[in-house]
Parts: C-alpha cells; structure tokens; sequence
DNA sequence: CGTCTTTGACCGGCGC
DNA sequence: GCGCCGGTCAAAGACG
C-alpha cells in the first residue's frame, strides 16, 4: 500500500517535472517565434512592397493587390463581448488598416479594409462606426445575434419603426443563422458536455431518424442567441449530432471555450467564403467581387445539397466512420489526423500530445479574406511551441492538399506553402499585435488547463482572450493537412476533434468544390 | 416553490 | 393553395 502510493508519487514527480521542462521549451521558442516575428514585420516595414512576396509566381500583381487590400487576422473573442479586449475592435486608424468587419460569429475572421471598406452585408457588420456608442452598439449586436421569437419578429417587421438600418438588419438576420457547426462524437451521455448551459426548449421527430432531435438553447446568459440540435445518428446510435448555432454574447467558462471556440471558428470560416461568393454580399470590393469563387479548397470535395444550412461537420469518430459519412452525404471532407481518433480519444483525460500536436506538417489556416481561404502551411515553430511529445519528422505531404489558390484563383502547389504560409502568418501578426499576446494566451491555457484554477485567459495586457489553436490535419487518403485555428483546452475535447467534414447546400457560398467531378482542379 | 423537461400546437419556409 | 417539415412556443407535468 505505502509502497504504490510512493511510486505514484514518483511518477506524479516525474511528470511534474516533464510539464516543468515543457513548459520552460514552450515557453522558449514563443520567445523565438515572438522574436521571429517582430524580425520579419520589421523587415516588412522597411523591406517595402517590393520584398513583400517571395511567392506569387502565377499572378504577382493580384497577390500583391491582395495584400495591400485585405490583411487577417484572427478573432479570438466574443463578438459581443466588448469589454473582453478581444482582437474584435482594432483602430481603424492604425498602420493604415481601415474598417473592421466582425463575422456573425464572433471567432471568425475579421477584415481590415484598407481601400474600399464593404458595404455592411448579409454576414458582415461594421463595427467601428458604433464603437464610441456603447449602447447602440450593445443594441445592435443583440438585434443582429439574439433570436427573437418569429412572432416578435413578425411584430418587429410589420411594426410602424422607420428605422430602416434595423430592418435592414431583421433581414440580414437569416444570412446570420444559417452558418452551423455540427459535431459528431461518440458519446454516450444525451448530450455532449460542452462546458455551457443549456436548457431544453423542444424535441422534434426528424425526418428520415427515427431519434428525436433535441433542441436546446444557452442559459448563461438570458440573452444569449446560441442554440444547439442533438440528435443520434440513424447509421449509428452511438454517435452524437450536436449541431451550434449562433455566438456567445457572454463571457463562457474555460470549459466551455473550447467547443465555442472550434464552432466559431468553423462557422466564421464558412460565412467568410458564404459572404464571398453572395452577389449581392457586402464585399462590394472590385477586386475581389471579380475573383474567381473557388478559392475555397477543400479536398476531396463537393457540395451537398440536402441541407438548408451551410454546415461544416467536426467528426470526433473514427476514420472509417467517416469515410462512410463522407460517402453518402457528398460531404467536403477533412480528416485530421491528429492522434488519429479513437473512441477512447473521448475520454476526458487530457492529452497534450493528442491534442496539441502539429509538429508533423504543422499548420494554419489563415482565414485571408471573405473570399478567399489562405492555407498556410507552418511547421516548426508551432510544433514546438505546443509540445509535441516525441517529434515524428515526417516529410510535408507532397501534394494534394498543399495547394492553394491564389487571388487570381489559380492554386499553388505544395512547393510554394512554405513561403505562402510564413508570409501569411507574419502578414496575420503584423497586421494584429494581439496575436502575440493571444498566442501566449493560448500556451498559458495549454499549460494552465490542468489547474481548472482559472476561467479565462489573459494576456499581457490583462486582456481576456479565448484560447486558441492550429490543428494538424490529414485527408481522407491520409495525406496531412491543414486545418484552422481554435482549439479545445478542455478535457473532454483535449483528445479528439480528429477531422472536419464541410458541407453546404450553397455552392456558391462555398465555391467550387474539389473533386472527381471537377479533377480538372486537381495539381498532380 | 422554483426550475427544468415534456409535448402538442403553432408558425414560417419551401416545394409541388 | 396545399401539405410537409423544421423550428419554436408555452402550458402542463416532473423533479428536487
């Protein structure tokens, strides 16, 4: 009995001590990468235009005017939350940047507008002009993301209200709900514990499942627009179908950033491209509205039809179930293989190195602009940063999902990401010194999690943050890829989100989807 | 007694 | 216009 209870002891030491030396090498290379970093914006400041890009070899003047126009970042807050000092406002004002333009979702992407700043539109909402008004800004953010009961909102529309923007804003209301993150896992509990509140408000026979899919809407905060579905899968009872919608207006415990923080950051990355190809979207930019809509790249894709929402599906099972879901539903497919997922990955243990392991081929995902999705492709330094426990060197995929379009809409091949990627991702800290901070943030909830000691992340400036990550990805041919930012600090989804599935019955929200059916896109 | 769930009714969108 | 379907409401019941 003494004897076990010293060796756990030991083994408790060991570890501590294994979290210490991690802790200490993470900490070591964001000092480097930071470093890195402010190096390469300095340059680029200096450097002028000229030095900007070493890539760009189909189309130099389009990436340039590409860069010039638009510059990315990261949102790693509650659209809502304005006192959160999230990256959500930025000074219009500064380096030249202009009006910023926040996603329904409050963890997509956001814009800086340097030339022609959009028209307000169906998914986008400029927020400066209402910065220095709290209220009307509190009232628009709660017009535009609460979700008033139809007959209220019938009363809202036929009332006597000349308020033309607020009607403006009712209307725009459908492009907002539209936008779904679903999540398949295998759970056995009735709901997946997210780390949120949820009351139930309704239950539903759908069709074609024969398991009632449960509606449920946030109680954290009355006012709070989130819903989710949970329904079973027909094909197999254990998997879970949680299906979010909307963003937190409040500020979410630790627990619950993760899930919020991966479906923000999925939806906003489907309205960014919704947003792009809509004619009449607010992206009334020339240049971009003349651009070609099939920048979106997904592998191995196409478009699915049957639903009325824009969906992107995180599928926590396995491959193989996946391989079947992808078949049958013509879904966008996007394997992670990240810890290549079990079932058991569902266990709430914590696993840094199944969850925050992107030192194979590393990668980000930079949300570029409303219209086009910048694959960026970085390895090392991330893969460090987030302790990968023994590094798999494993040689970059060589092709398939490395490319990516460039502004004209032609793709670049694999050979190019590295560049694209690096330029990217400086492009993306340049543009938002909150990053930084927000990726300190991210190690010190990474390294923090254990603790439960703490709700919310800070940053430098005493700002608080939501977590985020890159996931490492593969397709379903096993080729690694990439995948977006965001991540699950929780226990409970520390060791899964294996792969994403995008569908969307809007082929052109999405663009042309790579696939058999169109392999003339394909870079052999 | 307050909170939450259940469940039938209602509403709007959509296709025919 | 009609019916189907998804989504929501709200009264009633269950529960602690």
């Amino acid at each position: 009995m003494l004897r076990s209870a010293k060796a756990e002891m030991g083994n408790v030491k060991e570890e501590n001590e294994r979290l210490k030396q991690r802790i200490s090498k993470i900490a070591n290379d964001y000092h480097s990468l930071h470093t890195h970093f402010l190096q390469i914006v300095d340059h680029r400041r200096g450097g002028g235009v000229a030095n900007k890009k070493p890539i760009s070899k189909p189309d130099p003047a389009a990436e340039e005017e590409e860069s010039d126009e638009l510059v990315f970042s990261l949102s790693l807050g509650r659209s809502a939350d304005k006192k959160e000092g999230i990256l959500g406002k930025r000074d219009s004002s500064k380096d030249g940047v202009g009006v910023v333009v926040e996603e329904g979702l409050s963890l997509g992407s956001m814009e800086y507008y340097s030339a022609n700043p959009p028209e307000i539109n169906d998914d986008t909402k400029i927020r400066s002009s209402s910065t220095e008004d709290g209220k009307d800004e509190e009232e628009e953010v709660v017009a535009a993301e609460a979700w008033p009961p139809s007959k209220v909102l019938k009363t809202m529309r036929t009332g006597s209200s000349d308020d033309k923007q607020e009607e403006e804003e009712l209307q725009l209301q459908p492009q907002l709900k539209k936008a779904r993150v679903s999540i398949r896992a295998r759970v056995d509990t009735p709901t997946m514990s997210d780390g949120c509140q949820w009351r139930k408000y309704g239950q539903k026979i759908a069709k074609g499942n024969p398991c009632p899919r449960a509606y449920y809407r946030c109680t954290v905060s009355p006012t709070c627009p989130v819903r989710k579905q949970v329904q079973r899968c027909v094909d197999d009872m254990t998997i879970l179908i949680t299906t979010y919608e909307g963003t937190h207006n409040h500020p979410l415990p630790l627990s619950a950033t993760a899930m919020a923080s991966t479906t923000s950051a999925a939806a906003s990355m489907l309205q960014s491209c919704s947003s792009s190809s809509n004619p009449n979207s607010s992206i009334s930019n020339p240049s971009t509205a003349t651009r070609p809509l099939h920048q979106f790249y997904f592998p191995n894709s196409s478009i699915s039809t049957c639903n009325s929402h824009p969906t992107i599906t995180l599928d926590l099972t396995t491959t193989s179930a996946l391989s079947t879901t992808n078949t049958n539903n013509n879904n966008h497919l996007f394997a992670f293989n990240n810890n290549r997922s079990s079932p058991s990955n569902l266990a709430p243990r914590y696993s840094s190195s199944s969850t925050l392991d992107f030192s194979n081929s590393s990668s980000v995902v930079l949300p570029c602009n409303t219209s086009n999705m910048m694959l960026g492709y970085y390895s090392s330094t991330f893969g460090n940063l987030l302790g990968k426990q023994p590094p798999q060197p494993t040689p970059p995929p060589q092709h398939s999902h490395q490319e990516h379009y460039q502004p004209n809409g032609t793709r670049v091949g694999a050979d190019d990401d590295d560049h694209m990627t690096i330029a990217a991702a400086t492009k993306v800290i340049a543009s938002n010194p909150s990053f930084r901070s927000a990726l300190a943030a991210a190690i010190t909830s990474f390294v923090g999690n254990g603790t439960g000691a703490r709700d919310e992340v800070h940053n430098q400036e005493g700002e608080q943050h939501q977590p985020f990550t890159v996931f490492q990805g593969s397709n379903n041919a096993g080729n690694d890829n990439v995948m977006m930012s965001l991540f699950p600090p929780t226990a409970a989804n520390a060791a899964v989100v294996p792969r994403v599935l995008l569908s969307s019955n809007n082929r052109a929200s999405i663009g042309r989807p790579f696939s058999a059916a169109n392999s003339e896109d394909r870079v052999e």
